[in-house]
DNA sequence: ATTATAATTAGAATAATTCTAAAAACAGAG
DNA sequence: CTCTGTTTTTAGAATTATTCTAATTATAAT
């Protein structure tokens, strides 16, 4: 593992938001000023295909990354704000239904996040 | 309703495919040459508002428009072609289980289809 | 130290999509 | 009908996200 997906790495698993590659570049040059964004886009494309980490493709948006561990999202559907929910009971159920043939899945569920809700 | 709007909710009604707007262009072009791709895009942009049609946003390609229908998807891997399936026992208790609040939700599924398994 | 291999950089290239301004189509009032 | 205002469509430039290519730098192995 290289330098940078070492860091990138942890960026992801020691956060809970959900960023882009852009915002992962400006996060990573705040400690490794040279880095360079093809660098982020590179290193990203690595690590998901060792599994390592997951890409999140969102609606209308840039591709954000996060953590491995199994959890599922909310997502807002108008401000586009992610958060971090397991729906557990229902995905093992999903899991054991699905059996060996599954790779993975992906459960987004869209609300209006309660700042998105107060403005209206 | 504007004339290509109708059109392109027919197709997208109509298939089974889960075709990009590039797609749906040359589909629509078939009896209507003179349309442009930039007026499936808008028309696209506006039935998805008006909540008559379903954008599926891929990972590492072009989003995919669908009926409104209820379903979920099963996605390759691999090649990343599209079906639909019914994960109906389970998404009923989710929509129980999320209730008012939910706008909506999105289940992708992802495995090898049998075309790509073979090839192994 | 020398060479081979892999990682990073810079920037051009591409793909998908949106934007802008002009042209065309359509709809209603006279 | 014909004029006028509004909406839709068009053409093409612009933007955004991402990938690619080739050169450069760093790392590892001899």
């Amino acid at each position: 593992m290289t330098k940078y997906a070492k860091i990138i790495l942890e960026l992801i698993n020691q956060s809970d938001r959900h960023m882009t590659a852009e915002q992962l570049f400006f996060e990573l040059k705040k400690t490794e000023p040279k880095v360079v964004l093809a660098t982020v886009y590179n290193n990203l494309n690595t690590l998901c295909q060792e599994g390592l980490i997951r890409r999140l493709s969102m609606e209308g948006s840039a591709d954000r990354f996060d953590k491995l561990k199994k959890h599922d999202h909310l997502v807002c559907k108008k401000c586009g704000a992610v958060s971090d929910q397991s729906f557990e009971d229902l995905t093992k159920d999903l899991e054991k239904q699905l059996g060996e043939a599954i790779v993975s899945y992906d459960l987004k569920v869209y609300y209006l996040c309660p700042e998105c809700r107060e403005e209206r």
